[in-house]
Formats: structure tokens, sequence, C-alpha cells
DNA sequence: ACGTGCTTGTTACCTGCGGTAACAGCAGTC
DNA sequence: GACTGCTGTTACCGCAGGTAACAAGCACGT
């Protein structure tokens, strides 16, 4: 025998924890066949048939998101992690930022890649049917937008700073963003490489280049 | 009656014209519905149907990849256009080269969309099956490449420069279209703050602006 | 003991997509 | 007139996402 609401807390429980394993399940499919795979492999790889993925997450979007969600945080801690630790000026700490983040799309390209393809995932609100914009994955709006925050708090940048601080954020997660694809497709050089020149670009060293002899001025 | 080979040549025009009309359809059912627009759609806006589509493209990749390259060339062109523009000084010429993109994007939000929308297109090489990265659309790849070369021939940069500028050119469009797309999604201030702003960043600015009070270092 | 309600699971289906035969008509060429 | 090469069609395949409709197990109230 069971006390008053133990039975619905049990199934709660179990379905959280069913839940996570259907998670688990996807992962691994998703990390073996790339963002495309089906529902039906997934439901396979978990051992049951779709439409219980559908019950519980209500259509491919919502598990991509589900799914999603758990790699974007994990990212996000480790990033506001470099971001907090001790540095003993800016630009190693924005260097070891950076780095972070290369690193951990190098350690698992496929959960990057999985993360920024904004192929559907659904998850489009039903305001203004035909939208605009839209593409940008969501990890990279959440990335800008907490990094926005952070340098609105810790930088100061007299008025109008909390406007400077969100460009800024979305523009150095940009940043960081396509230089890090394409040199995860490239590899043209060491990380530690990559990050030296994008600070160098952020410290403003291409304002303070000297034209090329014989070339159209830049 | 028609001369030796003007027959050939008659049909390879014409089919050059009715591949020019098909682009023409697809792209007003593209800029109307979005980037998922059926083949069946396309091809009743051309007032035909599925299997003349693939007879001319082969397949959706092919199609949307012909779509993408006419506007990519024009948006490339204009691009072009502002880096070679007389200015005073290379903050100058910056802030026109982004103004101009910015107002490109902003002129036709759909197309911008279409073209950064990496939802397959096809145009996967069959080298590794399974691939990394994949992700950036070819815009900004060819973008990136195409800032870096600028760089590189206009810039003195140093032994290794050419690596530096392939950084910075792929660096640099990915914070454009990251606050691009930020930016015409929320339109939190006008077009030439935003450039403002931006251009401050590759200027440097956040190397120089003092540590908010009573805040931990940045 | 018996039905009730809830969840888990199934099979079997619908719709719509990308893509492909297979065939019909209609130039011009030999 | 037969042949070729194009444009166009209808009708289909396979597979994806998504959805009934129904079966089984389990804890409850009576």
């Amino acid at each position: 025998m069971r006390t008053g609401t133990s039975q619905r807390d049990d199934q709660r429980q179990t379905a959280q924890q069913r839940r996570k394993e259907l998670l688990e399940a996807a992962d691994r499919v998703v990390l073996r066949d790339g963002p495309e795979a089906s529902m039906n492999a997934i439901a396979a790889e978990a051992g049951i048939t779709k439409p219980i993925l559908y019950r519980h997450f209500g259509d491919k979007g919502g598990l991509y998101r589900a799914l999603a969600k758990r790699h974007t945080d994990a990212l996000l801690a480790s990033l506001r992690a470099a971001l907090d630790a001790p540095a003993d000026d800016r630009r190693q700490r924005v260097e070891a930022t950076l780095d972070t983040y290369l690193a951990a799309i190098e350690a698992r390209p496929q959960v990057y890649r999985f993360l920024m393809h904004p192929a559907d995932h659904g998850q489009q609100e039903p305001e203004q049917s035909f939208d605009v914009g839209h593409h940008s994955a969501p990890l990279l709006r959440r990335l800008g937008e907490e990094l926005a925050t952070v340098i609105a708090e810790r930088v100061e940048l007299g008025p109008g700073g909390d406007e400077v601080a969100r460009v800024w954020g979305h523009g150095i997660v940009g940043m960081m963003h396509a230089a890090g694809d394409w040199w995860l497709r490239d590899r043209p050089c060491a990380r530690g490489q990559l990050v030296h020149h994008l600070t160098d670009l952020l410290w403003g060293r291409l304002s303070l280049a000297d034209d090329r002899v014989g070339a159209p001025g830049f």
C-alpha cells in the first residue's frame, strides 16, 4: 500500500527517468547518424516505437530542442567557468574563453554540428507567420545574450553601454563561431594560434597595421 | 530551314532561357514560402510539373544552389564595390562595407534568410561520409575567403600574414553575420549605430575600456 | 472480486515530400 | 517516312513525420 499521492509521484518520477533514457538514446543516434536521424531510428535505438517518442516530446522539434538544451547548458557552464576563472588581465580572460569554446567544438564536433544546425528543430513561435531571420541557431543567440550581460556588468562603457554590450556580445560570439567553424573544417593552424589571431583582431590590430605598399588603400 | 548547327544552338538558347524562367519562378516561391518550398509548388508556379525541374537541376540541391549563386554573386559584387570605393581612411572603408551588408539584408530579409539557411541545399561532397562542420552556409565561407584575400592583399601583416588574414576574414564575416542576424530580428537600434558599435569593437575599444567599479575583473 | 483511470506500449494507417520510370507529342534532320 | 532530341505528362516508389485506435499492466475505490 502507498500513501496518497505516491502513485502519481512514482509515475512522474519514472516518466522523468524514461524521458532521460529516451534522450540518451536519441543522443547516441544523432551523434552517430547526424541531425537527419529519423524518429524511427531513434525509437528503435531506445527499444520502443515512434508514438512513445511523440507522447514524450510532442514532435521532432521538441525532442531536438530537449536534446540541444542539455548540450547547450553544458557548453554554457564551461564557458562561464572560463569567464569567471582568475586571470591576470582582460586579454588573458578573453583568450581563455575563446580557447574553451574552441576546445569544446574540437573535442565533440558532432555535438557542435548538431547544435549549430538550424535545420528545423521546429521552435518557431506562432507570431509573424513568415518571419525573417529565425536562422541563427538558438545556441548562438543564447551565447550572444549571455556574453552581452557579462560585458554590460563588468565593463564600463559609459552612457548607452548596454546597447554597445549587446552588439559586442553577439558580434564576438559570431566571430568565434564563424572562425571556429572554418578552423574545424580546414585546420589551418593550431588552436592556440587561432585564439591569438582572434584576440589580436579584438584588440584592434587591424586598425594599427599599415597599408601594403603598392596596394589600393584599406 | 536552318543552317547546320542552328538547331542545337537554338535549343541550347531556349534551354538556357527556360532555365532562367524556372529560376525566377523558384525565386518567387522561395521568397514567398521560405526555403521549405516544395518542388511541386515551384513547378506549379512555373506552370509545369516536377520532372522538368529535375531534368534541369538534377535535384533540389541543384536548384537551390543555382538560386543561391545568383543572390550570392549579387551581394558579393555590392560588397566588393563598397570595399573598393574611395574612402578617407580604413575605418571609413570598414564602416561602408558593414553598412552595405546590413543594408542588403535589411532590404531583402527573405533572400538573406534563404542564403543563410544551410538546411540541406545538398552540395555535400562525397568525401568523409559523416563529416563535421558542413554547417556554415556556403555564403559565409565565400564571404570569409573573399575578405581574407582582400586583407592579405592590402594590409601589411608581417610574416605569417596570410594565416592572420584568413582568420580575420572569417572572424569579421562571422561577427557581421551574427550581429546582423540579431539586429534584423530585434531591431534594437538604427543601422548606423550598429555599424558604429561593430567598428568600435574591431578598433579595439573593448581592450581600452575600464573595469566597472564593484565588478569582478574582466 | 470488479470495474475505473492512468500510463505504456503496440500495429496500422494517413499525408506529403523528394525523386523516378514510362510514355506522348512535336520540332527538325537524313 | 524513320530517327533523334527535346518538352511535357501521368503515375508511381520509398520514406519521412505524425496520428488514430486499440491492447495490456497496475494501483485504486467500492
